[in-house]
DNA sequence: CTGAAAGCGCTTACAG
DNA sequence: CTGAAAGCGCTTACAG
């Protein structure tokens, strides 16, 4: 406001206001080859009073990079995910504002990575992140044969992929093992969906682990209860046995357990206790709200943003990171009947 | 596969391959000033038999556009809309690649639009979508200030912005209708969420306007029921007056219905019908699902970025686009009685 | 209808 | 430590 009808300022008029070339402004400001100290502060003095940035896409054109990194995100997800991605997708963008990248969206569907194709083909990203990798592995495939630097969220197929993931087992084992404290012990019920997923593998593994070989514990499981079918089976399979508590693999399980249990009149946790693997909003505005392992989405996000451009950059390309860690929150919906609160 | 060692053509490869000049290579494909069908056929021949892909930062560089339009989304939402967000940014993403651009994520706080602004001054995209406008217009400010054109989704403080919006008022009369068409007439309940959201004004306009004058239903309304204290104030004042059904200004305020009704051991739509002004997946995945408008969101998106990039084109700057349109599912919860199936 | 040339706004060898 | 110049890969007046 102060300075109304002015251009955008250049490189060149930030030389020439200093009597110098564009070329040392261009150094000092990258930091690259040697610039008297002298030189750069009156460079940087002169650009913040000028308020001058640089154009980006003259910066890309000349150095080969577009600054932007691209975001897989499914197009074809159910709903129930979307939480996941939007708050993921908000970390990656925070995260990449502070390396001065952008992110683009790119909208993958089962079998069509068109769009992913497109970007790759102009060019507009110099890496990208998956936040969900297709089943067969088809998304890095196509990236790695392009020779674009990708980072995948979750688990890949491709062993040679840069991950960041969740550490789902510990979180699955820390829960289970906190229920399996309760006294009297309970009789746990495990109910899991689909078991190709590396996620739900995990989510077993956890779990079992919390059952030292000490522990007589009695331990009831279903596993691949993903169809409409076979979720009505287990359930009613698992009810038969009266466990005292139920786990869920993940929110959406547990949603259709809470309303099963709902049809069936039995109270929570007063009847039967549950808990869940996996948080939702919809599970914490249940009534009662469940136990549940939470996982810190735009942390996992930006975490992965940080990789990628750290890979971008040529950094050590990164020994694998720790898995991003969760919390436990212990909800009323495992309370047992004696305890307070 | 085929040519494995080959680097990416460029425009001067496919000039030299044909014997003419960069410049007539580029009109060709720019499709701008006069070129011989002659000319025109053998370049785009050449161009897909070397796979030539223009590059896009050079081209950006001398067009002075990025291709790229910023999508604004919410980093502080409730997750609770992310599945709306999500869906419309797929919409966007789609629409974008069609006519040859990208989307940009651009998170926004309450009161800090940090990163819309780095977005600007890099000169990273050619316009923005505004998925959520801050109350106060501020990002509508911003960016007509700064000259940027944009379009918001949904209503805007600024008068002059161009919006692209569902028709809530035709939706919320239509399903309001649809009730009162029911025998006997429904006594009609309505839960209406924070009156300063022009959402929730559409929405009372549009389910007062389905009482004609010559109507002498009864209705009670309850609006601003957007804190805890004021909303269970609202249903056990709604309830007293034994509706027998209640229309839901939002998916969440019914969510929370629901669980209050259960609560009370009310069936559904036995004891009492349930209806939702606006539909989401916890809604369709509830036991009853419960009847509601359904806003295409993905649809909204695409419209919306369409007008961006009409706008960009220099194109007639558009009438205002008829506002987008809704479907109506009527489901279990708003069964009568008497009513099959 | 077509070409040679300048220009978009940076970066970066190459010489000092 | 600094400058002049070439280059990134397109587009687009300007001349034919």
């Amino acid at each position: 406001m102060t300075k109304p009808n002015q251009k955008k300022p250049q490189l060149e008029d930030i030389a020439a206001a200093l009597g110098i070339s564009k070329s040392t402004v261009s150094r000092a400001i990258s930091g690259k080859g040697r610039i008297r100290a002298e030189t750069r502060e009156k460079v940087f003095a002169c650009i913040k009073e000028m308020n001058y940035r640089p154009n980006m896409i003259a910066k890309s054109l000349s150095e080969q990079r577009t600054y932007n990194i691209g975001v897989v995100i499914p197009m074809d997800q159910s709903e129930f995910d979307a939480p996941f991605f939007q708050t993921c997708l908000t970390g990656i963008a925070k995260e990449c504002a502070l390396h001065d990248y952008d992110a683009v969206v790119i909208g993958t569907e089962r079998d069509n990575h068109t769009q992913l194709q497109r970007v790759i083909e102009n060019r507009k990203v110099d890496g990208v992140l998956v936040t969900r990798p297709a089943s067969d592995g088809s998304i890095e495939e196509l990236l790695s044969e392009n020779g674009m630097p990708y980072v995948v969220l979750g688990r890949s197929v491709h062993s040679d992929s840069v991950i960041v993931d969740s550490d789902h087992v510990k979180g699955c084992t820390e829960l289970t093992s906190y229920l399996l404290m309760s006294t009297p012990p309970d009789k746990l019920g495990l109910l899991i969906g689909n078991m190709e997923y590396t996620v739900n593998r995990s989510r077993y593994t956890g779990f079992m682990s919390a059952f030292g070989s000490s522990h007589a514990e009695e331990r009831l499981i279903f596993t691949g209860a993903d169809s409409e079918l076979k979720f009505t089976k287990a359930v009613s399979m698992l009810l038969r046995e009266k466990p005292s508590c139920i786990v869920c693999g993940d929110d959406m399980l547990c949603m259709k357990l809470l309303a099963t249990l709902n049809a069936r009149g039995m109270r929570i946790p007063e009847d039967i206790r549950v808990a869940s693997f996996y948080d939702s909003v919809y599970l914490d505005s249940y009534s009662p709200p469940i136990t549940s392992l939470i996982f810190d989405a735009a942390k996992l996000g930006s975490a992965a943003a940080a990789k990628l451009m750290n890979l971008l950059s040529g950094a050590p390309a990164g020994e694998h990171l720790p898995l991003m860690s969760f919390e436990m929150l212990i909800r009323r919906s495992t309370m047992n009947p004696g305890q307070n609160k």
